[in-house]
DNA sequence: ACTGTATTTAACAATTAGGTTAAATGTTAA
DNA sequence: TTAACATTTAACCTAATTGTTAAATACAGT
């Protein structure tokens, strides 16, 4: 269930892009709009998309939602791949 | 141009299936077919689609197509979710 | 040349995804 | 409580994806 979610997150250039955005820290709803070119709205839809594959976590403070990187769901992914290009061992 | 046609094609659980089955060698599409349940011309498109992200090569052999795991594609996508991770090294 | 088998391609229907604008929600501050 | 701001949700549109069936292509054997 998880792994299916996660893959599709990550199948769109926009949801990535949010990824290495954060990689530098959490930001705001508004910060991460700014960098594109479409909606606020859109990019709230990516933001949730995001949250439902677990990429991110988010925090309310005060008027502004902070997103934050979370790359726990990409172990299985990276071992899966691993796998498939058969380095038969861990990490 | 290759990052995003290898995550898309990656994105769909039939195509990662297929993979899974390649680990073990080449097979023909028909071989490919019988373990799903949809229509043959279905998995040919799916087979097109990793084709167009090299994920796979195909090779004729009489009237049989068989496919190939190509895992080279893997790699950059590896290096990125590793980046992510902050795993700020090679491999 | 014909027949059978393997596979792909074309045309179409149904579903999903991503964008927009407008309305709704939550928070702060006056 | 009203106003202003940040963000999400709803309604809608269009384009892309995935599946189906039927036709096309490619090869093998007789």
């Amino acid at each position: 269930m998880g792994f299916q979610k996660t893959m599709k997150a990550l199948a769109d250039p926009i949801r990535r892009e949010i990824l290495n955005m954060l990689k530098a820290g959490k930001k705001s709803a508004g910060e991460i709009v700014e960098r594109f070119d479409v909606t606020g709205a859109s990019i709230s839809r990516h933001l949730s998309v995001l949250k439902e594959a677990d990429l991110v976590h988010d925090t309310r403070q005060g008027q502004f939602i902070y997103y934050e990187l979370n790359t726990s769901v990409l172990e299985e992914i990276m071992l899966w791949m691993s796998d498939l290009k058969g380095d038969n061992n861990e990490k």
